[in-house]
DNA sequence: ATCGACGTTTGGATCGATGCAAATTATGTA
DNA sequence: TACATAATTTGCATCGATCCAAACGTCGAT
């Protein structure tokens, strides 16, 4: 392969001449200049070696975006949550010219210590272990949903408020009995815990879903009711037959608590299947607010998680270099029409 | 900052052996290793740069994405058959752990031209020029949707058989009255083309459009229709006014051919608007075939467009080597309950 | 004690380009 | 023509690591 110093010995100048060529053609007299693209030409040399550039000046113009550990690049764009917090990303992306890198790291950190990127956003993360990598490029990054100490940069959303807010509003739309979907730490079937049984956070999924589980308890523990008997299901995310064995199990709930967009509209079908109106007979909530949520019928009420963001934030903090910042971003509710009055008949007080 | 070399030093070795000592650890004796990461340690020394290892090897262990010309990453994430798109390649990046990068090329094909990649997938493209670019860059690509001859590779649908197929299919059901909406070529204010109007293939947007309304053309030749007599209206893919604005125009067509699943969808709920059942009054088709097809309601009938069949052969043909490949994909018509006969009273034959 | 075989370690070559200060050449003026 | 000044061009140093063939050392066997 050709390369800047061959075509620079057929034009008889210099390594540095040549490279002007290239990258300051004004600084070289047309008449030279000329000859270098001709040498160029003759030899099928068509500029700069983008690794040679990179050695030199050590940037890459990239962003790697790493999603949560397990997954690969198929199941982080299948994820519509996380789809909006590349979004997020995206939006700084373009503003600043960089491209963006999914690098998933299923084996022992390879993607994260080999990455050509100039800094990381590192999606959800559940231990300090999975940080260290990203510490060792020595590489500037931040960390999404989690708390990380004050030494590195995280954005999260205060989950536990957004669930708070939108228990507390059913609760003053006056329902009193409640059933939650929630999320399985694992894949694995659905878990029901059946109103009465005592558990504890770890009745939710990962760590986001359990400070989710707890904006819950506290909203309800407020109007003097006890999560331990609200009756529960831990479901795989994309296992919608969780709203049906839950319905199965509080038939008499006027309200649905789900930690997901996608399963509130799985309530919202199931509750339809079973021919009970939606607000009428049965409100429903989710979280987050993907497109889908708009345009389900009727439409969710759901938690703005500020998901993209999130991204945005992350990727200033990684492009704007300076001290480890720590974003806490305030969840909005979105009243939609998935949420009513409880209905009079069952109204409990 | 330390380097390979530093680390050497400090542990009297040469960077042969400190190299190994990363890579090879099993071909260093045991002291020597020790000697040798206790230096590191020492210096703060994390295992090779990337930077250097690239220019030694020259694999960056990822692929490129280039959206259609004037998109940002955001247009791409946003778009929702871009991202099946991306969903393919993201299966063959998974099979074989290599990264995905999104780079957009807005300015002078700098994109092209830097991206730290081994490997380019040219997204819509449609003039040779934007080829040539990648050609410089002597690195495998494939271009999609769009023929750049037999010595650069594609992968392509044939949009014609499919919108030739969906076409039919509405033929069979009985329906002679149509409506079409089709795209503009670039973004501006939504333009109608009434009944009776001579109009050449420019009445649809991009090339891949243009085959679309050749396929509907020619299905409805084959029904003695004259494509000039269907009302149609150019628009912009997300304006989702046209829908409004052909039903204006055509309200005695029975069938509406869209270009989009989003256009289908919103003649759907417009006609709904208009008290029109579907497919009781009107049947409605859209093309590709995005997850929002599925779950609108009714259920939209549209062509499977292969477009995640698209992004894993061309990945494959990137990552693949070997000479030159044309693919051409066959889609698949989708019949779900968007379409029906035509309603009797209406028929004209 | 010497030789050979085997397993480690090393030096040198290679990957490709860019920034900067110094050197050279061109230009203009006295 | 000589000299000062400005415009170009050059050489050197730098970026960081890996591969390979050759050199080296160690050990056991004779």
């Amino acid at each position: 392969m050709t390369r800047l110093l061959d075509v620079a010995k057929a034009a008889g100048v210099s390594r540095s001449t040549a490279s002007n060529v290239f990258n300051n053609p004004e600084m070289v007299r047309p008449k030279l200049r000329q000859r270098v693209e001709k040498a160029a030409r003759e030899l099928g040399y068509n500029g700069p070696d983008p690794k040679g550039r990179l050695l030199r000046d050590g940037k890459f113009n990239a962003i790697a975006v790493m999603p949560p550990s397990q997954w690969g690049v198929v199941d982080s764009l299948r994820n519509p949550v996380f789809d909006l917090f590349l979004l997020g990303v995206g939006e700084v992306c373009d503003e600043i010219g960089a491209n963006l890198v999914l690098v998933p790291d299923k084996a022992g950190n390879h993607g994260i210590k080999t990455a050509l990127v100039d800094g990381f956003i590192l999606g959800r993360v559940e231990h300090l272990a999975e940080v260290e990598a990203a510490q060792l490029r020595r590489l500037p990054f931040a960390v999404v949903d989690f708390d990380p100490g004050p030494n590195i940069s995280s954005v999260r959303t205060d989950v536990r408020a957004g669930c708070h807010t939108v228990a507390k509003h059913l609760i003053e739309l006056g329902h009193r009995r409640f059933g939650i979907v929630s999320f399985l730490r694992s894949p694995g079937p659905a878990r029901l815990h059946p109103a009465g049984q005592s558990r504890d956070l770890h009745a939710a999924g990962n760590p986001s879903d359990q400070e989710k589980l707890q904006g819950y308890t506290d909203a309800l523990a407020e109007a003097g009711l006890d999560i331990d008997d609200v009756p529960m299901i831990q479901a795989d995310p994309w296992d919608l037959d969780a709203a049906r064995m839950l319905l199965d199990e509080a038939p008499e709930a006027t309200a649905i608590l789900s930690m997901s967009v996608m399963q509130g509209i799985a309530v919202i079908e199931e509750a339809r299947r079973r021919g009970r109106s939606v607000p009428g007979d049965l409100s429903v909530v989710g979280y987050n607010d993907i497109p889908d949520a708009e345009r389900s019928d009727p439409p969710l009420t759901t938690v703005d998680g500020m998901v993209a963001q999130k991204g945005r934030v992350a990727a200033q903090i990684v492009f704007g270099g300076g001290p480890p910042r720590h974003e806490i971003l305030q969840p909005q509710l979105i009243m939609r029409a998935s949420t009513g009055p409880a209905p009079r008949s069952l109204e409990v007080d």
